[in-house]
DNA sequence: CAACAGATTCTCT
DNA sequence: GAGAATCTGTTGT
């Protein structure tokens, strides 16, 4: 179990992205295992940080390396890893993770995994805490078209780890 | 202050 | 696979 520094994320979202899978996020205490992700960059029309900063967004403007937690639909919460130069806006949503001992359907869906691991807007701008056990993804990562967004849906800019 | 958005989830078919 | 539900925080006037 080896951390990843600080530098891990001073890069491109889409280069973090895929890079991202299979790696072990500690949040409250518990390992999440990240099976699924998505880039969004500044020049992401579907992107929170296309408009520029505002007030709910600037954690995504703020140091990488940090979580970026916000609301939507009034009811779920999103958790994303902020990467790129600081200033620029770049993230990464975590879609799907695993957790030892806990039932996968917890976990599957940005909104689910917040749910389980206790992820609200409070965790906003807080240091991300990643680590790698180096053990390799169980296939080669499929990259697909995004889901649920209306704008750019079809940017290939998802990465998950095939099941074996 | 009011309109609005929304990167979801669930429940059907 | 498609459509409805659903509710706050955010945003701009």
């Amino acid at each position: 179990m080896q951390p990843l520094p600080p530098t891990f994320a001073e890069r491109d979202a889409t280069v973090v992205a895929p890079e991202l899978l299979n790696k072990l996020a500690l949040v409250h205490g518990r390992l999440a295992r990240i099976t699924e992700v998505e880039a969004y960059t500044a020049d992401d029309p579907a992107s929170h940080s296309f408009k520029g900063r505002t007030g709910r967004n600037a954690a995504m403007f703020g140091p990488p390396m940090h979580w970026y937690v916000y609301l939507i639909y009034g009811m779920h919460h999103c958790l994303n890893l902020v990467t790129g130069p600081e200033g620029e806006g770049q993230a990464v949503l975590i879609r799907s993770v695993l957790i030892d001992g806990v039932d996968p359907a917890r976990t599957v869906g940005p909104g689910r995994l917040c749910r389980e691991l206790g992820v609200h807007r409070s965790f906003d701008g807080s240091f991300a805490e990643l680590f790698d056990d180096g053990i390799a993804p169980p296939g080669e990562p499929e990259i697909t078209p995004r889901i649920g967004i209306t704008k750019a849906a079809d940017w290939p800019r998802r990465w998950r780890v095939v099941r074996p």
